[in-house]
DNA sequence: ACTATTTTGTGATTCTGATCACAAATTAAT
DNA sequence: ATTAATTTGTGATCAGAATCACAAAATAGT
């Protein structure tokens, strides 16, 4: 049996939860369970029915969709933050799956008592109606770069987004395989090898493995920008 | 001077807007200008202040982005939606621009009150967020078709997406050029030609300009998927 | 009605990136 | 430690779609 989980006493509140009263808080407690994951265990499932909105506590997690010809990493999300607000309460289905790429702790909060905390505080969600828009934004832009700019360009632009919004630091390990990388930038497994190996050649990264140093990060910048 | 909009008797509410009580309705007509727009006008622009929400009562528009290397359509939009609202509720500045395909006419909603109304009322701003998330995913699987479907998939799927969602019919008057068929489905104006004549050629649809009628729209739905 | 301008169609050429094929290297399993 | 399985790198070939170039058609302007 699970024990019972006291949110009011959480450091890790979500802006938005920051805004819920003691009562609210019990609530949202009732409601909720932690869960921990290893790297490539799925937390929520594509087609699945969607009943829980997942807070990440902890962790690093890679949504993809299955495409029609290929699976597709749309976003890599690091904690804090939620996941499947458009995909649960959009749809009964899940429309993507989300998995984990690192040790990842994750809070499921049962839809019903979701929807409920919307109905109480305007403040919760407000916030939420915020992080929906700001979120989707994102998404814009990584269609259109991915639709406009080529492999070159979109290999870059990942490196910096590692580098600039998950590690902050030039110098980081890649959670992901090469084919991996190959779903997020959607190419083949061998072209990221190839393309890899030129900008090293280049001398505007260095790697060995998975392992990343970005040496020139005012040409990696130019190359996301011209393709 | 503006006349005064009075929501309140208005037969084109949206379902958030059904929710509002009279005195909400009042703020909101206080705060809200009705605007007609010709074919070709610009409804609000990318990299402008964004300060309304901008309700659509009648008509179609196309939103775009000016991309690094082209102009993008992300997304057709017929009345009645609400346009913007990622764009102006998550940031200060538009993402993309709204421009009318047909004459139209829209409701322009301050921001302040439109924020204001999200706050007294939890099913109005329920709605909105069940709006958004919709929207989305909607989003989501634009951007994974076009990215991993190629051209004939892609024009089959907005030539459907004309006849089933927009007209609901499979003869129909296209609101674009091929200019802009080749900014919607990110490709170039050339090969638009190229496609709807092949298209043509084998029977699937007959065209004269801008009109367009399925002949087969079960080939058309393969061809969506099989790309 | 007659230019001028914009939109559209079609062929020829070029290039990006996919796919195929296989070797090397790394990781996991017994 | 040895074998098996997976991941990665690299060359060769191929194809989808962009670009260039120009003609034809449609639309707008006077």
């Amino acid at each position: 049996m699970k024990e019972a989980v006291s949110c009011s006493v959480c450091l890790l509140k979500s802006r938005a939860v920051e805004n819920l009263q003691e009562n609210e808080l019990d609530i949202l407690g009732k409601n909720c369970v932690e869960v921990a994951f290893e790297k490539g265990e799925t937390i929520f499932k594509q087609n699945a029915f969607s009943s829980n909105i997942i807070y990440l506590q902890r962790g690093m997690v890679k949504l993809i969709i299955e495409g029609p010809q290929r699976t597709q990493i749309i976003r890599i999300r690091k904690a804090p933050c939620y996941l499947g607000l458009p995909t649960t309460m959009g749809d009964k289905i899940n429309h993507y799956s989300a998995v984990a790429i690192e040790p990842t702790k994750a809070c499921f909060i049962d839809i019903g008592a979701f929807k409920q905390l919307l109905r109480l505080n305007t403040d919760f969600s407000y916030e939420i109606i915020i992080d929906l828009c700001k979120n989707e934004l994102v998404q814009f832009h990584r269609c259109v770069h991915l639709v406009q700019t080529q492999i070159y360009g979109r290999m870059a632009d990942n490196l910096l987004y590692f580098a600039d919004e998950i590690y902050h630091a030039d110098e980081y390990d890649l959670p992901l395989s090469r084919n991996e990388l190959a779903d997020l930038i959607c190419t083949s497994r061998e072209t990221v090898s190839r393309l890899l190996s030129d900008l090293a050649e280049e001398g505007v990264i260095e790697i060995h493995g998975k392992h990343i140093h970005i040496l020139n990060k005012e040409m990696l910048r130019k190359i996301r920008e011209k393709g």
